[in-house]
DNA sequence: ACTGGCTGCCC
DNA sequence: ATTCTGC
DNA sequence: GCAGAATGGGCAGCCAGT
């Protein structure tokens, strides 16, 4: 569309960091030299977009790109950056969720506060906004409807003492390392919704099965699936090699048994639940669910809170979560009702040998780094790590790298083994991917050992020696 | 029929 | 997921 | 305290290329 270089663009891309500039810089350097542009409609962009949005099968990349060729190419600079910005749905606008609540909010007269509610039981900005329109009372009278999704309430970390204050008393329940869904069901019919609200139904037969069984008709109810193998949680990978699967389900359910565990109720028969208390939700999935509800703890004592933790862990879970008794279900809110218990990370000394250029704000200085473990007079990589660094540090190992590039290769770059990070983990697991044969879960920076040489870091026997000790039956 | 690269989504 | 940063 | 940004491992799915 420009007449550059495949090199040029990317090189532009990686300059800029921010896809929709680098291309209304490219289209504003092209209409120095060009001057005949076709007058761009917004009904030609909506045109391509559903066109390109129907295209599946055989060659439809290419004629996905043709599309946005042909827009792009009649398309003025600052069209061009945000015609990308559309498609990328990468806006870097400053605004969000909250943000649109406001504007509709004085655009239509009516709270703020009523706008959020009503996005969160129909999760649909442009619903709401019409709603919006006729006043307040519409915006109150939302009400939840089997099969349409909303979003799952979410978690903060924190601490046991954190949460309990005077008198405090809360539900404690196992952090389950699983998929999160939202089932559905209603005139005999079952849908079951993964975090992003994405239906999964279909990849869970067997699971979908389990809870239509232990469920009367018309509810909708939160939790979390698991995979198990004789009564103990399989790792985490498990789960993910069942629940987005559309090809072989049948043999996937065969090898790999999963179970649902819940844990709240946002709706049943025709009433909708989110705005009671917690355990009032909790007293009713009781009574509806026959089965597969969550164990609970109600505690204010730290100590007894600390043993069930510490049984959670022994069971195989993640940890636990800490949920107010008279918190409100708060669709696509990460707030401070409900509180993740989680170990502290276990830390490694790994040696740094290579990074990759960065994007977007880090698009001047590398924006992850590739860790490696001693293993017989060797170095075998075992993650990369990109978080936990200041912007200041991101620059110092900028700067102080450059001497010790050995290699480039595209946007990655090795170097002469020096610098030793120190790098946190929540767990080590196997890896097909790292030569190694095993990688870290959820890496992040803590610091740099100056202190250490590149021959005191941890060896992979170390890795293994770890590995093995996660994973032994505990015998207590 | 297979592989490799990329994307989207689970954490 | 985790973490840092600007508001 | 919140929202936004940049990034991790790993899985299935999809498409291109052979």
């Amino acid at each position: 569309m420009t007449g550059r270089r495949r090199e040029d663009v990317i090189d532009q891309l990686s300059r800029v960091g921010d896809a929709g500039a680098a291309v209304e810089e490219l289209l504003s350097q092209k209409s120095q030299t060009s001057f005949f542009t076709v007058e761009l409609t917004l009904a030609d962009i909506m045109a391509g977009l559903v066109e390109i949005s129907g295209m599946e099968g055989g060659r439809s990349q290419r004629e996905k790109i043709r599309v946005i060729q042909r827009l792009l190419s009649s398309a003025s600079p600052l069209e061009g950056h945000y015609i990308t910005a559309i498609l990328l749905e990468d806006f870097r606008i400053g605004v969000g969720d909250g943000n649109l609540r406001d504007a509709i909010a004085q655009a239509f007269t009516v709270d703020p506060k009523l706008v959020e509610y009503a996005n969160q039981v129909r999760n649909d900005m442009g619903e709401v906004s019409v709603l919006a329109l006729s006043g307040e009372e519409a915006l109150r009278s939302v009400r939840l409807v089997p099969f349409h999704p909303v979003r799952m309430m979410l978690a903060r970390q924190g601490t046991i003492s954190g949460v309990l204050g005077e008198g405090v008393r809360v539900a404690v329940e196992y952090k389950y390392d699983g998929a999160r869904f939202q089932f559905h069901k209603q005139n005999g019919t079952c849908r079951m919704y993964s975090r992003r609200l994405e239906e999964v139904t279909s990849a869970m037969p067997d699971v979908v099965a389990l809870l239509d069984g232990a469920l009367p008709d018309d509810v909708i109810v939160d939790g979390e699936v698991i995979a198990v193998q004789d009564g103990r949680p399989m790792p985490f990978q498990m789960v993910l090699r069942r629940f987005r699967r559309k090809h072989n389900v049948a043999q996937a359910a065969d090898a790999i048994t999963m179970v649902p565990n819940l844990f709240d109720i946002l709706y049943y028969n025709q009433e909708m639940l989110i705005d009671r208390p917690f355990i009032e939700r909790r007293e009713i999935l009781t009574k509806v669910s026959s089965r597969y509800v969550t164990p609970q703890l109600v505690s204010g004592k730290e100590e007894e809170i600390e043993d069930y933790y510490h049984d959670a862990l022994d069971a195989g879970h993640e940890g636990v979560m800490l949920k107010l008794l008279d918190s409100r279900y708060t669709p696509g809110v990460r707030g401070k009702d409900w509180v993740k218990i989680k170990p502290e990370a276990d830390t490694l000394d790994l040696v740094v040998t290579g990074a990759e250029w960065g994007e977007g704000k880090r698009a001047q200085v590398f924006g992850s780094f590739l860790l490696s473990v001693r293993s017989n007079g060797r170095l075998v990589p075992i993650s990369r790590v990109a978080t936990g660094f200041s912007d200041e540090q991101l620059n110092w190992l900028f700067q102080t790298l450059q001497d010790d590039i050995i290699r480039k290769d595209g946007k990655m770059v090795y170097f002469e083994p020096r610098l030793v990070f120190e790098i946190g983990y929540s767990e080590i697991q196997k890896s097909p991917n790292y030569e190694g044969g095993y990688a870290l879960r959820f890496p992040r920076f803590i610091e740099v050992r100056e202190d250490k040489d590149i021959k005191e870091a941890n060896t992979a026997e170390d890795v293994e020696e770890r590995y093995i000790l996660a994973h032994r039956p505990v015998n207590n």
